[in-house]
DNA sequence: TAGACAGGAA
DNA sequence: TGAAATCCTGTCTA
């Protein structure tokens, strides 16, 4: 009723969340359950949230605890929470941290797994798999130092997440420091919450600490987090990232910001392959071998050096075959940066296990508050094919039936509309077919930039761009990588990806970066065509940024 | 020795 | 589900 806009949440006894888009507690709903649940749909009327196991581990990990998540529940709640629910909650956080790692005094090829519940030893001894790898003792089980790794992997996937205490190396010192702010061009300085999150990874150097995950959203700098904590540990470091661009940022804002000289930064990729104190790297280039048959030559990359800290750029990411080196490398402290931990793949608890829990998130509204990230305003548009275009989508098999609804020629005719609508604006106009684009782009008479664009023309229709003499450029799915696209305040996408939310992160953080006059972002989507499904996906991926999103329906004039 | 380009992988 | 992009290696050319 109104007064009491506590009433958004419905809390389900299967563990998922539902909550009215449409309720005024929505938005504090949102950010009460977001950092223990996790997104699953977000149509227009009722987002579904689900409580996992995972989920709910990673939040103990950031210092939730059963009673506070509970209290959240309840404070939106509009109907009484079913007891399985607290139950689940109460079990499955206290399980977290029930089970520790630790060394044992005398012998270092061994570790000891300390499990004070009879029952639960009796559980692993039975285990196939981890009978394997422990050996019974006193009030527990020894594991070889080298099954670190995957013993962990193998409790959380039967519910018991150990809490690793055994000790971590320490890497080869190499100390620098931030470059004061009078040095560097911009006025910079660690935001409170990068700073927040590098010390609670650091810990302090305590055990079970030095090790872990930071959810930040994009655009909230977690580059800079990378670099608190390099700061803190003053030890050679191993940064792995998803591409080159990405590879060349972290070697600039390193030599931007910190004392850090470009002779003790390497760059580890298909270019060169210099391996200095801090050194850059692709997942591409550690996942390279000549064919199936053999291992991964660039793995040896881990051993180089004394690496103290390990950095994993985006690991959502990671490649499947990164884990296993990850697995073998527990005693080397490693970060995870990320702005979501679901893996489209399905291998969080691998993340969770071997890179490490979550540390870190801060809440949404923080951030837009203090002005960190952007405010944005996302439309769906949809659009009629036009009549003649009927009886060919309805004859075309699946893929065709995509095309014609993405190259829906009234697209064109709307992006015009918008573009009038928006004088002041630097627009992006995205599209994923070469053909679609090609059109479009003549038609606004405007520059086109796609895969094959050389990097020279790239640069010179940037620098327009950013000069203002271009108003519009259009973009391939180039956009998804570039860092170096400038910014812009209005994005318009033509046609959706079949790809991954991942991707669609990066293109959207590089749009709607924080800056004076609000973003718009408009997807175009041809109404009764399969189009709507991937918008679907699309729109969930703005409800986890915390993005609001509007659907209009386009009617033509 | 740098670059341009082809071809494979995912 | 499909198309387009990336990164990497290797070869050729100047």
């Amino acid at each position: 009723m109104s007064g009491t806009p506590a009433q958004a949440l419905i809390v389900q006894s299967d563990g998922t969340l539902l909550i009215d888009v449409h309720d005024p507690g929505f938005a504090a709903a949102r950010d009460a359950v977001a950092p223990f649940a996790e997104l699953e749909k977000s149509p227009e009327h009722m987002h579904t949230y689900r409580m996992s196991p995972l989920s709910l581990w990673n939040a103990a990990s950031a210092g939730l605890d059963a009673s506070t998540i509970l209290a959240r529940l309840e404070a939106c709640s509009r109907y009484p929470i079913p007891e399985n629910i607290r139950f689940f909650v109460r079990d499955t956080v206290s399980r977290f941290g029930t089970v520790r790692m630790t060394a044992v005094e005398g012998d270092d090829e061994v570790l000891f797994l300390d499990v004070p519940d009879t029952a639960v030893r009796s559980e692993l001894a039975a285990n196939t798999r981890l009978a394997k790898l422990l050996e019974p003792a006193r009030d527990g089980f020894l594991l070889a130092l080298y099954d670190r790794g995957t013993v962990k992997q193998e409790m959380v996937r039967i519910g018991y997440p150990v809490q690793d205490e055994a000790p971590l190396v320490e890497g080869e010192p190499f100390a620098f420091g931030f470059r004061d702010q009078a040095q560097t061009g911009a006025a910079f300085a660690v935001r409170d919450y990068q700073r927040e999150a590098a010390d609670t990874f650091f810990g302090g150097g305590s055990p079970g600490t030095g090790f872990g995950t930071v959810v930040l959203p994009c655009g909230a700098g977690k580059t800079v987090v990378g670099m608190a904590a390099m700061a803190l540990l003053q030890t050679s470091t191993l940064i792995l990232t998803t591409n080159v661009a990405a590879v060349h940022q972290w070697r600039d804002e390193l030599l931007d910001k910190t004392t850090i000289t470009e002779d003790d930064i390497g760059e580890y990729s298909g270019d060169t392959k210099r391996i200095r104190p801090v050194t850059v790297a692709t997942y591409q280039i550690l996942v390279w071998r000549a064919d199936r048959e053999q291992s991964f030559p660039h793995f040896r990359l881990f051993r180089e050096r004394r690496w103290g800290l390990i950095i994993y750029d985006e690991v959502h990411l990671l490649p499947a075959p990164v884990f296993r080196v990850t697995a073998e490398i527990q005693a080397v402290r490693r970060l995870g940066l990320t702005a979501t931990l679901v893996r489209e793949d399905g291998r969080e608890e691998d993340v969770f296990s071997l890179v490490g829990p979550k540390r870190y998130d801060v809440p949404w509204k923080e951030l837009e508050a203090k002005g960190w990230i952007a405010e944005a305003n996302c439309y769906e548009i949809r659009i009629d094919l036009p009549d003649e275009l009927r009886i060919p989508y309805a004859v075309a098999d699946k893929r065709g039936k995509f095309r014609i609804a993405s190259e829906n020629p009234r697209k064109l005719e709307v992006t015009r509309q918008l573009i009038e609508n928006h004088p002041e604006d630097s627009i992006l106009v995205i599209g994923q077919y070469i053909d679609q684009l090609e059109i479009t782009a003549r038609e606004l008479g405007a520059p086109l930039i796609t895969g094959k664009t050389p990097n020279a023309a790239r640069e010179e229709i940037y620098r327009a761009f950013r000069e203002q003499r271009e108003q519009i450029i259009v973009v391939s799915k180039v956009a998804n990588f570039a860092i170096d696209l400038p910014d812009a305040s209005v994005a318009i996408q033509l046609s959706g990806t079949f790809g991954s939310r991942q991707e669609e992160a990066q293109r959207l953080g590089r749009i709607l970066r924080p800056k004076k006059r609000n973003s718009f972002f408009y997807s175009l989507v041809s109404h009764h065509t399969t189009e709507e499904e991937f918008a679907a996906n699309r729109q969930k991926f703005l409800t986890e940024q915390g993005y609001q999103y509007h659907i209009e329906q386009w009617e033509l004039a």
